[in-house]
DNA sequence: TTTTAAATGCAAATGATTTGCATTTGCAAA
DNA sequence: TTTGCAAATGCAAATCATTTGCATTTAAAA
């Protein structure tokens, strides 16, 4: 319920697509991309249309609702409920899982850059890309 | 001429496609996409099609000597040549130009995530957003 | 209940990238 | 130097993810 009170007091309506596709993103356990939730709704019976699923992650983002991440080798862009707290992607190159992982090793490094490149540096985003458990003994049996 | 070492050595043939857009690449400042590399072609009367761009930035990178990078917000692939050492990259979200970093401020993190995560990782890619110099000036006396 | 601007459905369009196939080319071998 | 052949290329079309234009529907304020 508290996507509704954000989804509310973000000055956009309280459209039934936009309900549904944050609930679907709160369920998930990872990024989706807008034709993996188009997928969901369906087998939900929630008929909303494709174009409107694109639309509606670009409204949420834009209020900050969601987030939007871009994984190299993946040309799709994910989404996910923006549970708004700092977090990286630990990402499975065998079954392009991701794990969202909360402690960010950067420290003061932003800062320290920023110093040296005259950037002001607003944000990252930190991929780590590897192998899964699951797939490190598949592999390893094949 | 390193790069055509390393062409020769990478089991590709050593072809004008290939010589040409690595030496675009060594020369660009920052990642390019497939149609950028295309343009320079263009410009320097290098006669090669659109989708061997494709296919050759595709060959390199399968042998290293390129390396594929991906920025939120931007659609296309972008490339660069691989200088074989560590790098991240600091993106200005208002001119889009990408300067490459070197220091990596992770240190045993990698390590520490493997740990707790039983993911065997083998490498991340660190990308950080904010406005150059130039865009900072820029936007304060807009 | 009405009104209105935002949101949506629909179909088409767009842009980045990939693909199939005929032809050309790099290069190893003779 | 010539030859043969698999890799590479040009070309045009196809594919896929995403966006867009426009008519209709809907949320919510009045």
């Amino acid at each position: 319920m508290e996507s509704e009170e954000r989804l509310k007091n973000s000055g956009l309506k309280t459209t039934k697509s936009r309900k549904a596709i944050l609930d679907i993103l709160i369920r998930s356990d990872q990024p989706m991309a807008a034709e993996q939730i188009f997928l969901v709704l369906k087998e939900e019976q929630i008929a909303i249309n494709l174009s409107t699923v694109y639309r509606t992650l670009e409204s949420l983002e834009n209020k900050d609702l969601v987030t939007k991440i871009s994984i190299l080798d993946d040309d799709r862009m994910l989404f996910e409920y923006n549970q708004l707290g700092h977090r990286h992607y630990l990402v499975c190159i065998s079954c392009k899982k991701i794990i969202t992982v909360q402690n960010c090793p950067l420290g003061t490094y932003e800062k320290t850059l920023e110093d040296e490149t005259h950037f002001n540096i607003i944000g990252h985003k930190l991929y780590l890309y590897g192998n899964c458990e699951d797939c490190q003994m598949k592999n390893a049996s094949n």
